[in-house]
DNA sequence: GGTGAAACTTCTAATAA
DNA sequence: TTATTAGAAGTTTCACC
């Protein structure tokens, strides 16, 4: 997969649309102090590259009643399974992400639940799965999420 | 923290909102069959409430050349140093979420790089913090996101 | 590459229902 | 709570640097 090269601009473009995607190009115009016109005209190039997949919400999972987070190893009877264990792994909306891993286990994924009792639900419907011979738990006490911006900074700089 | 009551427009609107933030709010209001103006009192009043808590870009990361992802299980040698190595840990950028968790590791982190010599200089840089005893790396061999908008759908089916 | 202005679209807040 | 409306604001295109 090639890098693509973004210059200086295209950066702080990318700066205030990570912190707020809905910014008015106008307003990062004035900060750039370049006109509107430009800005749409990066970002348009910069979704046609395919830097910029999409956007979405960020919503506070807590709030809506799901607290609850842990990460699931997997081990499987045989690795020749795991695409078959993977599809059904994201048949399960509650898994937010998944992993074919190496190391430990063959399989790695997050799930998010209201509760304990939920998780456990969650965690019997992995452990039913054909071909999963058993998981291993490991419940989240805190989560603390980095800076997206920060990230890319340290990504740009590298450039 | 208290459950927030959705009710099915809400529900439609962040559906809409999730896939993509900057779908103009009368494009929804078409969609709903209901006024712009409406899209916009409800969205400010899950903005309010704390239920959107903001909007960000996706990228493509390995176009960016950061195509390595890694899980980090780290063990130390007194959990009272915790709270001191979570802070450390949250200074590398390239580190994208920590958790403190129950089980086989006291923290557990999610580092993205460019490739295995850049993540073997980011898992040095664990190693070394004060504190830490000993990590465990699992390197992901395929990522695969759920949909956040099916994670949503079950959310609300259960309210 | 970028600009600036025109034409078009969307937002937002006040008012009314 | 929702709809309407109208002025303000934002987007997008394009002729021209």
């Amino acid at each position: 997969m090639a890098k693509f090269k973004l210059d200086e601009i295209d950066h702080q473009i990318l700066d205030m649309l990570i912190e707020n995607t809905r910014v008015p190009f106008t307003d990062i115009a004035k900060n750039l102090s370049i006109s509107a016109g430009t800005i749409h005209v990066r970002v348009k190039k910069m979704e046609d590259a395919g830097i910029i997949k999409g956007s979405s919400l960020t919503l506070d999972y807590k709030k809506l009643g799901y607290s609850f987070i842990a990460y699931v190893g997997i081990f499987l009877q045989n690795t020749s399974q795991t695409k078959f264990v993977l599809e059904r792994i994201n048949e399960i909306p509650f898994v937010t992400v998944a992993h074919i891993t190496t190391g430990k286990f063959n399989i790695f994924c997050k799930i998010r639940a209201k509760n304990t009792e939920h998780a456990k639900d969650i965690i019997f419907m992995l452990d039913d799965i054909e071909g999963v011979y058993r998981t291993e738990t490991m419940i989240s006490l805190e989560e603390s999420l980095n800076d997206k911006k920060r990230l890319m900074h340290s990504i740009f700089n590298d450039m």
